[in-house]
DNA sequence: TCTGGGGTCCTAGGACCC
DNA sequence: TCTGGGGTCCTAGGACCC
């Protein structure tokens, strides 16, 4: 064999987060609620034995949470974020090839480390994220990361593999993907599992013999590739730099429904300037962009309307008066009047490089003038948080659009007051 | 009454051109 | 007026991920 990935996977990584800095929770089961407080998006294993289902509402759960003693936390994703930045920089003394492929998940290339213990290595990088952070992880070792991936699955659900799985050894690997169900398999999502159950392929080893052409033919190119790769043949290469986005989106629920249009104006508004905030930060300007305003997915027939508008401009842009201006603008053409509203938001589109700019001869904005007061926010805003500069547009910060959070923990790393908090 | 947010890629089909 | 083939570009929709 000629590659060699690992797959790290932090457990429950929210839940995990909220419990590294508050101990008292060890054993305890702790669920983190979605923006909202909306819906459970993390789970520790005591609650997961609660039967609490992943995404279940959380006004379903508010008896047997009191009752059985639940944690309750709002998403911190400024917490979460740090946190994911020193499991990555631990991980990257055990590779020197890291690719951060979500906020909870590295892959790490192993290149041609098959001459060392793979076992106890594995163990060793489990070990140290532990002792330096407090993070339990689950590693996976396989030729290819889509057999990593479930040598992952395995080693974390697994008692006797204990968070380690290595999968170098052809019977270990027809043995695990016996065991894996084909829609527990890396980029096949419930149709396709439906879809392949229908032909007779229900586990991963299943999935593994079917033709080229049968995968190519119901799975795309795409389901093609994982086939292969359950073959060990590796055909998804490790992503170092991470792509630049090609579109960007910034939206949020309401905490309460909203009625009037200013009020929407002011969330689209801090939308807006969220986003750009992003693209400015990925070193892109967005040629078009899309506006868009929804009431409740679940509102009565009647009480439901959604729009969008799409405006293109004559001249690429990050700027936030200038963005600000245009969403607004497509706002006030969308807004219908006695909805109640639950969401809006804005996707900018059409990116590209910020140093390619071609000029307009239609162009009525100072370029120079904004790209200052830009550099300015940005700096300001990095030295002294998101919110510490705004403008009229957003509000003062009481609307009934901001987000309901009412369980936040303290950005223990990231923010003094939490560090005094964590001491 | 209360149900997350942010992305990517592929394919089919239509419009349009020569 | 009718006929044929082949190419590109764009968009909508469907699939997936965490």
């Amino acid at each position: 064999m000629t590659s060699l990935f690992a797959l790290v996977d932090c457990n429950n990584f929210y839940a995990s987060c909220e419990r590294v800095f508050n101990p008292s929770l060890e054993g305890k089961p702790v669920v983190v609620l979605s923006n909202n407080d909306g819906c459970v998006i993390a789970r520790s294993g005591e609650a997961k034995a609660l039967g609490i289902g992943m995404g279940t509402p959380y006004f379903e759960l508010r008896d047997l949470i009191k009752r059985e003693g639940v944690a309750v936390f709002s998403s911190n994703y400024e917490l979460y974020g740090d946190m994911s930045a020193r499991v990555v920089e631990t991980l990257s003394q055990f590779s020197p090839h890291v690719e951060v492929y979500s906020i909870d998940e590295s892959f790490l290339d192993l290149g041609d480390f098959y001459k060392v213990d793979l076992q106890a290595y594995a163990r060793e990088i489990r070990q140290t994220v532990r002792q330096w952070l407090g993070m339990p992880v689950a590693v996976g070792v396989a030729p290819t990361k889509t057999l990593a991936k479930v040598a992952n699955r395995i080693a974390k659900k697994s008692p006797k593999a204990d968070g380690v799985l290595v999968l170098t050894d052809e019977r270990h690997i027809e043995a695990a993907l016996r065991r894996t169900g084909a829609g527990d398999v890396w980029g096949i999502g419930h149709r396709y599992a439906r879809k392949l159950a229908g032909y007779g392929v229900h586990t991963a080893w299943d999935l593994r013999n079917v033709t080229d052409a049968f995968a190519k033919k119901h799975l795309t190119v795409v389901g093609l590739r994982t086939v292969r790769e359950l073959r060990g043949e590796p055909c998804i290469d490790l992503e170092l730099v991470p792509p630049a986005k090609q579109n960007i989106c910034t939206s949020r629920s309401f905490g309460e429904a909203v009625t009037e249009l200013d009020e929407v104006a002011e969330a689209l508004a801090t939308h807006v300037v969220r986003c750009a905030t992003k693209l400015r930060k990925q070193g892109s300007k967005a040629t078009a962009m899309t506006v868009f305003l929804m009431t409740s997915r679940f509102a009565g027939e009647g009480e439901c309307y959604s729009n969008s508008r799409t405006l293109t401009f004559d001249a690429p842009t990050d700027s936030e008066p200038e963005l600000i201006g245009k969403a607004l603008k497509a706002l006030r053409q969308i807004f219908r009047p006695g909805f109640r509203y639950r969401k809006t938001g804005v996707l900018l589109l059409d990116l590209v490089p910020a140093n390619s700019m071609q000029l307009s001869l239609l162009d009525t904005v100072d370029r120079e003038k904004h790209a200052l007061l830009m550099h300015t926010l940005d700096t300001l805003r990095e030295r002294y948080g998101h919110y510490a500069v705004k403008y009229a547009a957003q509000g003062t910060g009481e609307g009934s659009w901001q987000l309901r959070q009412e369980n936040l923990s303290p950005c223990y790393t990231t923010r003094l007051e939490g560090l005094i908090r964590a001491r």
